[in-house]
DNA sequence: GTGGATGCAAAAAGTTTGCAGGCGT
DNA sequence: ACGCCTGCAAACTTTTTGCATCCAC
């Protein structure tokens, strides 16, 4: 089994283009962490790892890269609306997935289940629409959120009932 | 029942604020398109259209509209992703709906289907989660383009295999 | 050595905001 | 008359691009 960077290295010269230092710690970067990042994220996080203070990097190859990476399927961009921009995970290694944005603490849960799927290819052919990806994005409140909420709902509504 | 105008009245008032001759055509002009349109798409059929010529109008005015509507619930902002920004489609007396992207001419069809809303609501749900609402964008080639794409496909491979 | 890659800064694209004047109530 | 609204232009944010230099192969 080759290394991500070795895949990434072979999908590079497949097109005539080479594995720099730059874009090696970059996919580093995105594989190693577990968050949804921005691009500007992505290069802090490169600017400012001491590993790397040796490496010069900029904005405009960061935004270079994740387009290649992009390309290569070794990162999805997500949209996960409410403002925040557009983001990135590493999707080798990692099964498909959709996500839960809780609104009020912000936090992003994968999931993944195979009976939506199914359901969701069906309904799709039914309408001759030939699918090859798909994203979903459910917005709420996370199950520590929402039960932080009923208490707080309760318990105003206890004594100060309008 | 009330228009869509009444009760954009009804909801500006409630804050306080005005119905303009320029908020009324920007919702007039996203209720007669059944498009899913941009803020700046928005800003030309406006200011293009012969019956609102005497109608000063910006660019600026566009965008708070789109808030105060999206605020409102008169429309609904999507990110159809693919490079294609923010979009908007007015949202009442129109059922939830999920979005196909056709990846070939661009069209955008609509589908609804309750038993994909169900199990969406019951996976979530198992993961302790609160919806209060969801976007599913599917990405392929529609009808037409998938069935043009095969016959290509099947002609290309008849005479000049390599 | 050569052509691709990089950093920088400028440019582009999309959206927001400050302000002076205009207008609905 | 008051205070909300508007257009304009400038500011902002995010991403792309031109260019001289640099470096991976």
């Amino acid at each position: 089994m080759k290394s991500f960077l070795e895949r990434f290295e072979a999908f590079l010269h497949g097109k005539g283009l080479r594995l720099t230092n730059q874009r090696a710690e970059i996919l580093r970067a995105i594989y190693r962490t577990h968050r949804h990042v921005t691009a500007e994220q992505l290069y802090e996080m490169i600017r400012d790892d001491a590993r790397t203070k040796d490496l010069r990097i900029s904005r405009a190859t960061v935004y270079r890269t994740l387009g290649l990476l992009a390309e290569g399927g070794f990162v999805e961009a997500l949209d996960l609306g409410r403002d925040q921009g557009v983001r990135y995970e590493h999707s080798l290694g990692h099964e498909h997935h959709d996500h839960m944005v809780c609104n009020d603490c912000g936090k992003i849960i994968e999931f993944h289940d195979p009976d939506l799927e199914r359901v969701q290819d069906e309904v799709v052919a039914r309408h001759g629409f030939v699918a090859s990806s798909h994203q979903l994005n459910v917005y709420g409140s996370c199950a520590q959120c929402s039960r932080r909420e009923r208490k707080k709902g309760a318990s105003e509504s206890d004594g100060a009932e309008a």
